[in-house]
DNA sequence: GCCGTTTTCGGCCCGACTGTTTTCAGTCG
């Protein structure tokens, strides 16, 4: 049983618990156990198989939810999800995911209108069956017909990639307009998560009404969803969200950290203040004496800080916070504790140790590479092309290999201000051996291992089969370790504890692949491999030159795995970088 | 359901926008 699917199983009760309760914490609770159980890099499943005390260890977890999940483990269901939906149905989940349809109007016409499907839905808005049933009107009928159509045309949420695109549009639209002063994209674009699930823009301006009006008809909007005041929501003709708040200069610092998130993050800082009888919102922190009310105290004379977010943070007596970290996973009491790490960062980078050319499926000659790698200012790369049983890509035999070899030996006589590592992508075998034989590999100064078939063995095979293929062997670093693709493939199950284990104790480095689409290991799973004192390596795994330029996307990850410079063995110089590959 | 410099029940983040409401509940960020 994977995280996931524990998690997967408490966001189901806590949706149904508040269709059928008025207790929203009740339902909060099992969504912010969701939340913890998805976003830990440790197996549940071994945690309860070890007897450890899983309310002990997680604040939000107590005995009740804690119980719950050793079931899970254990049975593999849940008794109180099953009870749960005899009563109330599992197909109102999906209505809920309708825009503007939340658990209270789910309550009412399901209750009131026997409606538990989408489908049904749909018919009784377009006949008028939902005006009897009191608090829906013309316009939350037509309201409830769109949201139908947006949730059947609802695709994957975009890779951070292509978010990237979105930003950079938006960004040329909101310079040319004088009345914005400031402007920052926020939400998880700004925290760099893998993928968003839209993209929020925060803005000071004079004249908010202007600003408004000029979003709001910018040409890439399909539809408004709402604009106000101070926000507004629309999505684009290609289906993707954007969120606007205009907020004023002087409080641009709290509406930056309020923006930011995440939810999780935001609740618990919020939370904090409070123990500090503060209050905290967009709107600043505000002097909040015991015996007044929080919504007393939000006046201008009780206004403390709100410029800048490093002015909030110091008010809680914490360290600013990197967004990439601000997840509530622990890096508020790192935090308290000035113990935050010093993130990795894109000029500590001195090379890039994947990258394929013309030798196999890539698009650019070596020296082609290295002309790239120069302009990016690297002291070094490894060419790193397929193995022979990759046949489809051209994958290289030990001939193919040794002309390879050569045409970098005289490369590096060329272009002296930069090393040339040779080097291959092997290819991982079922059982684990390698596609070609330690003589041969031995003739290389960096060995990747990957698996590129049999993704779904079970999970004990699969982690065997790694374990035989880096365990005293030549292999260097261990690349795109699950095989995800992002909206596309899971990532095969691997018992990571133990392949990290091995790892570090054969000097092999773990790759955090930079492709988007890939983002492999996960931020979750980096910030794990930390515990082992695992390396790793952040590689563009690039097949055209430009490509190279994915480099920053595997230094966001790291960075929301906390990775810092002394774990990655791409931000070290080139003798410590030897050294390490030689394994002495 | 979880939590506690209140050890045991009462509080749990805070605010904007919309629609149908005549004073605010629901939904969302
Ligand atoms: N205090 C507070 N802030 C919230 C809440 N919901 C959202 N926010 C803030 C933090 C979020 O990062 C930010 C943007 O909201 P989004 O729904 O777009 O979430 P986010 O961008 O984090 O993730 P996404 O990839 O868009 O799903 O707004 C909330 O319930 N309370
Ligand atoms: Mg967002
Ligand atoms: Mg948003
Ligand atoms: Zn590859």
């Amino acid at each position: 049983m994977q995280n996931n699917e524990i998690a997967a199983i408490f966001d189901k009760v806590a949706i149904l618990l508040r269709i059928s309760e008025d207790n929203e914490f009740h339902a909060r609770a099992y969504e912010n156990a969701a939340r913890i159980v998805r976003g830990s890099g440790e197996s549940f499943t071994q945690m309860v198989e070890g007897e450890i005390d899983l309310a002990e260890k997680y604040r939000g977890i107590g005995k009740g939810i804690s119980d719950h999940i050793k079931e899970i483990v254990q049975t593999g269901k849940l008794k109180k999800l099953e009870k749960l939906s005899q009563k109330v149905p599992l197909t109102l989940i999906e209505i809920t995911k309708i825009r503007g349809v939340g658990p209270k109007t789910v309550n009412r016409i399901w209750k009131k209108a026997d409606i538990t499907t989408v489908d049904q839905l749909e018919t009784a808005a377009k006949n008028g069956g939902l005006r009897t049933i009191g608090g829906i009107g013309k316009k939350t009928e037509q309201n409830i017909l769109e949201g139908i159509q947006k949730y059947r045309n609802w695709k994957n949420r975009l890779l951070l990639s292509d978010a990237d695109a979105i930003a950079e549009d938006l960004t040329e639209f909101l310079k040319r307009n004088a009345k914005i002063q400031q402007f920052e994209m926020v939400g998880s674009y700004r925290r760099r998560k893998d993928t968003v699930g839209d993209l929020d823009v925060l803005v000071t301006a004079t004249s908010a009404p202007e600003v408004m009006k000029y979003f709001t008809t910018w040409n890439r909007i399909e539809k408004v969803d709402s604009a106000g005041k101070t926000k507004a929501s629309a999505v684009l003709k290609n289906n993707f969200r954007v969120d606007l708040r205009i907020i004023e200069p002087k409080n641009f610092g709290a509406a930056l950290l309020y923006f930011t998130g995440s939810k999780a993050h935001n609740i618990h800082l919020r939370s904090l203040a409070l123990v500090e009888n503060f209050t905290l919102s967009e709107y600043g922190v505000f002097k909040k004496p015991t015996g007044i009310s929080s919504s007393e105290a939000r006046k201008e004379e009780n206004w403390i800080a709100g410029r800048d977010e490093a002015e909030i943070y110091t008010l809680l007596d914490m360290d600013w916070i990197p967004p990439e970290l601000r997840e509530d996973r622990g890096e508020i009491t790192a935090s308290k504790n000035h113990a935050l790490p010093k993130l990795i960062s894109f000029d500590q980078i001195q090379g890039d140790l994947q990258m394929h050319t013309s030798y196999t499926d890539g698009n650019n000659t070596i020296e082609e590479m290295i002309q790239q790698a120069i302009e990016l200012g690297y002291a070094y790369i490894a060419i790193t092309d397929h193995s022979k049983s990759m046949a489809m890509t051209g994958g290289m035999d030990e001939r193919k290999l040794d002309k390879q070899i050569q045409k970098i030996d005289s490369l590096n006589e060329i272009y002296k201000n930069i090393t040339v590592l040779k080097g291959m992508e092997v290819d991982i075998k079922k059982d684990g051996t390698l596609d070609l034989s330690n003589s041969v590999l031995d003739k290389l100064d960096v060995v990747l291992a990957s698996i590129h078939t049999h993704l779904t063995l079970p999970i004990s095979e699969q982690t065997q089969r790694v374990i035989k293929a880096i365990d005293g062997t030549p292999v260097n670093i261990l690349s795109h370790p699950t095989n995800r693709i992002i909206n596309e493939r899971n990532p095969s199950e691997i018992e990571f504890e133990k392949i990290f284990e091995v790892a570090q104790k054969n000097q092999v480095a773990i790759e955090c692949n930079a492709q988007p689409h890939r983002l492999d290991l996960n931020a979750i799973n980096l910030k794990r491999s930390k515990e082992y004192k695992v390396k790793i390596a952040i590689n563009t795994d690039a097949h055209t030159r430009g490509q190279l330029r994915y480099m920053k996307y595997g230094i966001n990850q790291a960075r929301r795995g906390w990775i810092e410079s002394q774990d990655v063995i791409n931000s070290w110089d080139i003798a410590k970088l030897k050294q390490f590959l030689r394994k002495k």
